[in-house]
DNA sequence: TTTCTCATCCCCCAACCGGGTGAGGTCTTC
DNA sequence: GAAGACCTCACCCGGTTGGGGGATGAGAAA
């Protein structure tokens, strides 16, 4: 490994390897990623770091033009590790590689700056385009993962602003659901038919951006009493 | 009205009326109840009470064989009231009259020492049974208020048990519960087939005595943070 | 060893629930 | 009086949930 140039900008002849800076702490699965990069006719592994301590010492001398993050990393996290690259080098681009398609997680990671997020099962060529997505402005992640992105965010959302304004109605079905009642034990309780309830509820669940009693009540409950 | 006799027990000669004691402040409502329980023959309204204040200064004054009181009273409500009389005269059955089932209202009238609950809509033929009931040690409720009572208990038992020792998986299970996953979020996040979590769940309102996922919510999180 | 709990999984079934759509009424606001 | 918010209720559909069984294996307790 030799240092970086000291202009990134200097040979832009033809057209320069894009530069990809690697931080994951198994060396088996470093390893496949390195030469899975290396692979790729337009791209360089410039930088292997096996812990986040290591990536926050060798990429600001590297200067790579993309990072490829594990999130789970020793001591660490690549979540915190990538917040604080994110400091140094706001402009490079982190792309969160890992196992896990946990809503919390994913969360804290494109919150931490990190600016796409794949499964470690995807296929190479997609982890190419990947890439070559995040170096021109994109935010790359799968479907599946974009679903994710969505839910949690608004979960967040709703969670951060506790002024959704619920109707009286609405706010009256809501404290019934938290005591842990049925629509028909609302209904009684309000003397409505159930289906007013249900369509309460309905709407509710719009607001909150919640898909189900359980999700309202958790939500309602953490952000009053919690 | 004139005063109770000196001795109650004075003149057990052939059936000696059943003496009641009323307390609620709405006039029509009072007057229609007083007219009602005197048109029974075996029954004697002695006494009436506008207010809880009222019914402290008078009750003890007429000693009366049996109390009606009203839930919703102004300033001291008849909970209050029916906690300060018992503790005057322990012996003297109390039946709340109220519009609401409300469980909460139910629990706190019971625990005041209240002795039956009936509704206000109850028919005057069950007011009667209920007042003779109540006599002869029972607990008048209708079927419906009894539902909601051992409902209630249930939640207060269960509530002021923090000891339910749940397993470590039951626990982790009401964990990912209270976060609103669904059965099947659960199964994915825990690595479970999507029955044992279903049995999981089982048991563990079985343990808590809940019939249903936002029940549990609602009582863990009221029992851990709230 | 036997018994027990715990964790795991399976099946069935009735009821409940969430989502979509629509519709009629009151009340306020413009 | 038109527009919009709110409350009320209805029907349909498919998926989820709760409650009832039962089965197996591992490991602790008796």
């Amino acid at each position: 490994m030799k240092p970086p140039p000291a202009n990134p900008d200097g040979q832009a002849v033809t057209k320069p390897p894009l530069r990809v800076a690697l931080v994951e702490d198994q060396h088996d699965t470093r390893e496949s990623w390195r030469r899975l990069i290396s692979s790729f006719p337009d791209f360089e592994c410039v930088c292997t770091c096996a812990s986040a301590e290591e990536a926050l010492r060798m990429i600001p001398q590297f200067k790579p033009d993309v990072i490829l993050m594990d999130v789970f990393l020793p001591r660490m996290s690549g979540i915190e590790c990538t917040a604080k690259l994110k400091a140094m080098r706001p402009d490079t681009p982190i792309v969160m590689l890992t196992a896990s398609d946990e809503d919390e997680i994913l969360f804290l990671a494109l919150e931490s700056g990190a600016d796409g997020y794949l499964l470690k099962r995807t296929k190479p060529a997609d982890l190419r385009a990947a890439l070559l997505d995040v170096m021109s402005g994109g935010a790359p992640m799968t479907s599946e993962i974009a679903r994710h992105v969505v839910a949690s965010f608004r979960r967040k959302i709703s969670g951060m602003n506790p002024s959704i304004s619920l109707t009286a109605r609405e706010e009256e079905t809501l404290v019934l659901l938290t005591k842990g009642y049925s629509n028909k034990e609302i209904a009684d309780h309000l003397h409505l038919s159930i289906e007013t309830v249900r369509s309460h509820l309905k709407n509710i669940y719009t607001k909150m951006h919640v898909r189900s009693r359980t999700e309202a009540v958790a939500h309602y409950m953490t952000n009053r009493s919690g």
